[in-house]
DNA sequence: GTCTATATAATGATAGAC
DNA sequence: GTCTATCATTATATAGAC
């Protein structure tokens, strides 16, 4: 029946249909753009079955974004354990991250439409956690490496991961619209793009012998 | 102050309340959660006036976001002849933009909801052009800077600029979840922010004599 | 230009058969 | 678990009076 169980659902076989009908559409137009019949449609079923799965809309809305979060923040952990030296560690961890929210473009395409719902479906709060979860072991990768005196000290650790999550979010959400550039190619391959930017800020982040 | 260049509508009275409700109906849950109820209550008419002044509710939509763009990019001019070292010209330069955008709050929603709608209602264009100004300012200032050998030429004046633009846009959407993080003190200071951001970037794309 | 009243279609959600 | 049929509500949009 439609209980909760607080973290996990059955997921019998046409719940998972409905699952990632409701996905797909709620990434692409959104929740109030998309209509349970749609859904139903996609999915290969009826609207009353929907309801006899999940108790109304926002519970599906619901169902959906933590099941998108879930296998986001799965992948995250292979990351964390890399070789090498801190800079690389720090890179590889970037150049990860952005892959995976590539992978998963409807979870994340899901996430930035959270931030912009002012008066949200609590699937903000799913949101903040999901990234705070990448946030707080960048700040922590960074932070180490100031420990280590391979940073500049007076940095703020917190912007400095800021900035890494800005890059990879806003590297996501604008390439539709970059893509007409023509003098843009790094849109095309995210790997030359994180390069890039963590060359920047890496390099900016370095501590040297000059002043600045 | 409603001098109407060219392609511009007559802006009666009660055209510029209605127009002045829907962009913050819009902004503030997204085209398809907005019906035209709501915008004539919160405009004080009624909605079939709506109607007469507008022709259908993708009519008004466009029309706010057409009014928004407009706003957003003329105070950008006042931002190209700023005085001083070119150090300071682009870190006043992304100052300003990002003020812009805080200022214009409304706008920048909309647009930034543009970007995450597929199948688009062709706002995705006004979208395109508003922040390819932007961009493209940025990126002849960072080409300037790399032919007076200030900064390093390696890299990619397209991908840095980006860097900038990305730090601006994600600090307006990242804002409302990163306030509730009691370590992140930037989030409230746009100032604070953007200053940290430029130091790091110039500092990261500085021509130097060190390798990397 | 602005309104009241209404047409028409689609929405979220339910009842109840199988 | 899945369906057909249907509920009440709300949406966009129009007709026509003032």
């Amino acid at each position: 029946m439609q209980n909760e169980p607080d973290t996990k659902r059955s997921s019998s076989s046409g719940e998972l249909a409905i699952l990632e009908a409701a996905e797909v559409l709620f990434a692409q137009k959104g929740f109030d753009a998309v209509s349970m019949s749609a859904i139903a449609k996609l999915a290969n079923t009826s609207k009353p079955n929907i309801y006899h799965h999940f108790k109304n809309k926002n519970d599906l809305y619901l169902a959906v974004m933590q099941g998108a979060v879930r296998r986001s923040s799965a992948l995250l952990d292979t990351l964390e354990r890399e070789p090498g030296t801190f800079k690389q560690h720090l890179t590889a961890f970037a150049a990860g991250q952005l892959n995976n929210i590539l992978k998963h473009e409807r979870s994340t395409q899901l996430m930035l439409r959270e931030t912009l719902s002012e008066g949200s479906r609590y699937g903000q709060e799913i949101t903040k956690l999901a990234m705070g979860e990448v946030y707080s072991r960048l700040v922590a990768m960074i932070r180490q490496g100031q420990q280590e005196n391979e940073f500049r000290k007076e940095i703020d650790p917190y912007l400095a991961a800021f900035m890494i999550v800005s890059a990879n979010m806003f590297f996501f959400q604008a390439a539709p619209i970059m893509h007409s550039i023509p003098e843009v190619d790094f849109i095309d391959d995210a790997n030359v793009y994180s390069k890039g930017v963590m060359d920047v800020l890496i390099n900016g982040m370095f501590q040297k012998g000059d002043g600045k």
